[in-house]
DNA sequence: CTCCAAAATTGATCTGGGTCAACCGGCCTT
DNA sequence: AAGGCCGGTTGACCCAGATCAATTTTGGAG
């Protein structure tokens, strides 16, 4: 009996891509994208897989088509650091020691298209705009980093945990549309470890702020029942 | 009487430029060097004055050439971060939003040269080498951030403070080689606000150090007497 | 030198968030 | 439907580091 198999096929149209928009081929030209199409494989990974670790030798860069994932750095001892939460038409994998600087989980079914090295690089060489798109996103990247300094190093519990949903929540704007339902795929330990706090605290002030009629929680996610009260906690 | 003065020139060689090697500059070749040295100008910047700050609108990119600065983030009730503390050959000032992102102060005198943002956007136009430096450099600087969202999330306050006397010397030995004497030109408040500490948990932090014979507090800075043990606490 | 202000240190006490531990509930497996 | 597991919640207690409060030291300015 013949298997029952769902073949992709090893590309897909750029332009019918759901992050082409967004996404570092957004500075592209129609003949550039022919090109681009055949550098890129299109990779699925189910829950919890692990996309790439750090101090792992960089062989591909990763441009995320659907889902979420987790960036991590780890301690010797095994605490660990959410360094960022990846959605799509985020470009991973970028680094100059040629080792990957943090490590890559799905959370939840997750599809990249992915660009072997040498090959991305060679196509990269020489365009100047490409070159410039990359340098744009780290430059915001960078600036998410410093934001997040400040609230790692300056924050209290509750002022993290507001800053956490608005700051998700207006991610997920710019991708779906707004809205004051806000999923969170990823688990409680998750957000503790981007925040900087434990699993504990997280819950508690979850339940606080909902005991105060501030959020609702419920399965998946929150809902945002007072925005406004959330912005005074998390305090700009 | 005619009065006693410097006169400095607007621009001087960027040939006998001290970061040369170090800075974006390292990416031009001889003759693009000659067009480059217009563009800067020096500027000197007197202790603890604001080369710039945080939302002001971009119109200027600085490279710094002697001296240190501190980068920070300040929250509306004075909180202070301080993101990082910029060394001789540092670029400062990138950004996408036209603003910049974090103030900047020097700490004791500081030699800056500096970019009118117009005629340098220009310059690097279709410079792809230089915008490949420039992009190098923003990798590095998001590699830092990230480890030092490790640091600010995760480690306890002697792990904090070890790590930070290691990161500095190990920055200072690349620019003026290797020494066990690490001299600290930034105040107390200055390392609290970096590493998410109070300045009395930095000071005991400090003197437990002294006390147990790891480090000796000199003037202006402390001297490692014992850097495997400082390495052992930093706790990689 | 003396005086003053700012920076740093030190001590005493407090507390936000961590730690430890019990428990709950959804969901998968048998 | 029973059992078990895993993620999440809740409670009791604790402690690292913050806060509050004096000193002490340092560095100019006169």
């Amino acid at each position: 009996m013949k298997p029952i198999v769902t073949i992709e096929p090893n590309w897909q149209l750029c332009t019918d891509c759901a992050v082409r928009a967004s996404a570092v081929c957004s500075s592209l030209d129609a003949v550039e994208l022919r090109e681009f199409e055949h550098l890129g494989r299109r990779v699925h990974f189910s829950s919890g897989e692990t996309v790439f670790s750090e101090e792992d030798i960089t062989t591909s860069f990763y441009n995320l088509l659907e889902g979420v994932m987790r960036l991590y750095k780890l301690l010797a001892d095994g605490r660990r650091q959410i360094v960022g939460f990846a959605l799509p038409g985020d470009f991973l994998g970028m680094n100059i020691s040629g080792r990957h600087n943090f490590s890559a989980d799905a959370i939840g079914a997750v599809t990249v298209c992915q660009f072997a090295k040498a090959p991305f690089g060679r196509f990269i060489e020489d365009r100047l705009h490409l070159l410039r798109r990359i340098n744009e996103l780290a430059i915001r990247e960078l600036n998410q980093a410093r934001d997040h300094m400040v609230l790692l190093g300056r924050r209290s519990a509750d002022e993290k945990v507001a800053a956490f949903l608005l700051g998700w929540r207006e991610r997920l704007v710019s991708l779906k549309g707004a809205s004051d339902t806000v999923p969170l795929p990823m688990s409680r330990q998750d957000i503790a470890d981007y925040l900087g706090l434990t699993i504990e605290t997280v819950s508690r002030t979850f339940t606080k702020l909902e005991r105060h009629g501030v959020i609702e929680i419920i399965h998946g996610g929150i809902s945002l029942l007072d925005p406004a009260k959330v912005e005074a906690l998390a305090a700009a």
